[in-house]
DNA sequence: CTGATTTATCTTGCATACCAGTTAATGTGT
DNA sequence: ACACATTAACTGGTATGCAAGATAAATCAG
């Protein structure tokens, strides 16, 4: 199959090489360049690729926490070797939504509960900050643009396409982030509600819930428009709030989806 | 070493294979079990190891940003292959901490301007969040260890430690979330503070602000124990805020350490 | 039949090899 | 001298193979 050629290179010359080199080495490490700034080369590797497909199952529960993976067959399936399959699964076990046991197994993350109040908590501080600033800061032009996206949500949320409607209601919050003139930290909570998400696909179906989301982004909007910072933040969180009363049963039905890694009878509180 | 049995398996035998099995396949991935959760190894993997040997030396700027690094040569240098290697630069690209250009080369990641006044607010937001739950749940057990902790750090800052001084503030924050009992939101605001962290590195020595400092912290702890939530959040944003009017600054004496990706006059506002 | 032991076959961690693409020293033509 | 094509030596992305540990089926001892 493949003819190996003797490949001794690869290791350091010594000085005294008696075949001098007709090229000389390229400049190593001349101090910090940084990179070449003009060619930003699109990152479409094979793992990046695969990093988001199996995110995207794990959080749309495609893949039920606890559920055996395999790096195998997962690169089986995909037709590619399991070194970007592994890079994949490594990326995941970071956000915690795989579990790898070394020479043994990985698993489809189990929730930590302890994540879900504090998750919470966070999301809704890093909104509230959000929602102020972007009160602070919105001009005619950005007011046009939540309202439209109003009407999109009230459009989407007729057709009861739950999918559809949890997109744009993230599309909502990220719209406040960039008026705010912060679109990171919308990021960050992208991260940090990561666990929230799964832990509301898992219990209870949101159909129905969707009209009130929508007035309540409506009283948000609205009192952005009016300039009334405390208010709006007041009204996210409002929004926001929530899901704790909903922990200790969701637990309970399912407990083999969790890691159950504080007392469920004594979750955090939540200081407003 | 190993009489190495002729090892054609692997792949997939077809159902008529002349040689039946002895041993049958162990159960394939019988639905969600999750892993064995009574025996949970240490990660020591080599990736690990190395993944905090090189974010160390970022964070505390031995490796200036922008500085060339090679997989090989690190490979080189630890005796190691490229495989953990390249699973150490690839979780420090995703915190932005590595520059990856494919096929080119990696390089110490600059810091994103953008970062450093969104990472502020949002440590501030989620801090004064902290701190106001703390003020509501601390016992006295909790006071004690406050203030042994306070005056731990005055000790230190006596003896110009400044890496001392600066690892004793970041205990003192986390101690605070743990009073909070939401010890995860202090893992996150780590995260959201690296390029901060590297910044106040690069621009100014800190030293001479650490009993300032420590001055602050017994301030908050003096709120903390009286019991009132506003002031204490108060003090503690008093504590946080800054570094807006050094960032310009900082950014022109040293611009090729820096992605400078948002207009340096005008940076986002504080929004209390 | 029950419980301990063996063993085939899994798993992930790491090493190695190869590839395509980038880069910069070099050679060449003008 | 200077512009330009050449090309050796690098880069990171991927494929593959082996090793050590874990696990459950198969086997054996009682």
């Amino acid at each position: 199959m493949k003819p190996t050629p003797p490949k001794l290179s690869q290791v350091q010359v010594s000085p005294e090489d008696p075949r001098p080199r007709k090229r000389r080495n390229r400049a190593p490490n001349s101090g910090p360049t940084g990179p070449a700034h003009w060619l930003i080369r699109s990152n479409v590797s094979i793992g990046e690729r695969l990093y988001k497909k199996i995110r995207t199952s794990i959080i749309e529960l495609d893949l039920l926490p606890g559920t055996p993976i395999s790096e195998n067959a997962i690169a089986q399936l995909e037709g590619v070797s399991r070194t970007p399959v592994r890079e994949a699964i490594l990326r995941l076990a970071e956000e915690r939504l795989v579990e790898v046991v070394p020479q043994s197994g990985s698993y489809v993350g189990r929730i930590p509960v302890s994540a879900l109040p504090e998750a919470m908590l966070s999301r809704r501080a890093l909104e509230m900050m959000l929602i102020k600033t972007a009160t602070a800061r919105a001009t005619r032009d950005d007011w046009q643009q939540l309202e439209a996206h109003l009407a999109l949500q009230a459009d989407v949320a007729c057709m009861d396409d739950i999918a559809g409607f949890h997109h744009l209601d993230d599309e909502f919050h990220e719209l406040i982030g960039r008026i705010a003139g912060l679109p990171r930290v919308w990021e960050h909570v992208q991260e940090i509600k990561v666990q929230m998400d799964r832990f509301r696909r898992l219990t209870f179906a949101q159909a129905g819930r969707m009209d009130l989301v929508v007035r309540e982004h409506t009283t948000i909007v609205e009192e952005l428009k009016a300039g009334s910072q405390e208010r709006a933040a007041k009204e996210m969180a409002t929004h926001l709030t929530g899901l704790r009363s909903y922990i200790a049963k969701g637990v309970a039905q399912n407990p083999q989806y969790f890691i159950i890694d504080i007392d469920l009878d004594n979750l955090p509180e939540s200081v407003v």
